[in-house]
DNA sequence: AAGAGTATTAACCAGGCAGTTAATTGTAGC
DNA sequence: GCTACAATTAACTGCCTGGTTAATACTCTT
């Protein structure tokens, strides 16, 4: 009795090497935005996992393979998400921070890939060129319809965008320092939403009509 | 003869331990704002700093204290720049985004900061929040002379500036990503440089007078 | 010029950690 | 059942690195 439930049953089995990867891949991202690549401590994330630490070096080859493995699902991840963006700028740009910047996990492993020495290309460097490049695309049709001014720099645009809402998660200590509130704090949420909606009315004003 | 030419004498003499301390105070600024507290090697601060790796500890107890003191003479060193801020608005933001944010070092040690654990309590926090509350009262004077819009907030306005102008330095990779210069590159500056004018003259813009 | 204390050094050590070895156990195909 | 292989495990290893020990050299005071 009880034969070849294998290989899909990932629930009540012993051995199912994809339930252990998924279980290492999904400690392996706590443990890389906690402390970074360096910082990760192997046999801490196999704790996580409740895998064996061997599992980890079985399944992914290093404590670096791993990592390159996490960092390309979070983009692949992220670009399924960006296809879907609503057709309003608005709610576009909403859509962004709340999926994107609202990330802490994304936010700090580009921080963290920011700070570490820029060893060897970039892991899925075609990839997150596509996803921005999408973006890019996005903003420019924005612009052809109006809704952003003409002769602004869409690059920069872009860049100011993630920016300022990725601030907060990015550098919370200053963000406490200069508001006395944390980024998860409610208030701090409000009077920042409240902030960059003044701020995206004034940008997107074109000609000499300006809000309020 | 040669008698008595020490303490003060800063130059030839072999011995002399504010010029060894100067030397790691130097080096350790260099080796944590290129791999943080955690990936500073000890051994690699007193190589760059061309003394014996014991001296570190003989100066500064440990490599945590070497730390602290680092950023306290960093913030030290900001906090007597800020203090002359030009009256102009736009000269003083120009001013702060030089001084503040294209100090790559320091907005990298705000950023290792920020991944590392918040064990304790924050270094040199009075100071920090002295020298932010003067920023504050700098804009708030701006404020009540009309140059900044009446309403806005002044910390969310002050963090976006912050988050404006040191994106570049900070994510590095996403700069080249987005735009296809890296951040020091002349053209990108032009470019980041021109929209953040632009910015600014939206933001300003108090009424339905706007630019352009 | 001798004593005293300070700056400097080489050599060392203990702990932590990525990655490995080799043995064991579960599973599929026959 | 048996074989062959895939998944899992405990124990181990060599290296790196913060911090220490203990000895040495310099310089000031008297």
């Amino acid at each position: 009795m009880a034969v070849s439930r294998r290989i899909k049953d990932t629930r009540g089995s012993i051995r199912d090497l994809a339930r252990t990867r998924e279980r290492i891949l999904k400690a392996g991202l706590a443990e890389f935005s906690a402390r970074g690549l360096a910082g990760a401590r192997t046999e801490t994330i196999a704790r996580r996992a409740r895998v064996n630490k061997r599992m980890l070096f079985y399944c992914f080859g290093s404590k670096q393979g791993l990592y390159a493995e996490v960092l390309r699902r979070k983009i692949a991840d992220k670009a399924e998400v960006i296809a879907s963006t609503p057709e309003d700028l608005g709610a576009a740009l909403k859509y962004w921070t709340q999926i994107g910047c609202g990330d802490v996990d994304w936010v700090r492993m580009h921080e963290w890939e920011a700070l570490g020495p820029a060893a060897g290309p970039m892991v899925a460097r075609t990839e997150r060129r596509r996803l921005f490049q999408s973006v890019h695309e996005r903003l420019r049709r924005s612009q052809i319809a109006g809704e952003v001014a003409r002769g602004v720099n869409l690059d920069q645009l872009f860049l100011s965008v993630i920016a300022l809402t990725a601030f907060p998660a990015a550098f919370p200590q200053m963000t406490r320092l200069v508001t006395g509130m944390g980024p998860d704090d409610p208030r701090f949420r409000r009077a920042h939403t409240k902030f960059l909606g003044w701020l995206g009315a004034q940008m997107a004003a074109p000609r000499r009509r300006s809000r309020r």
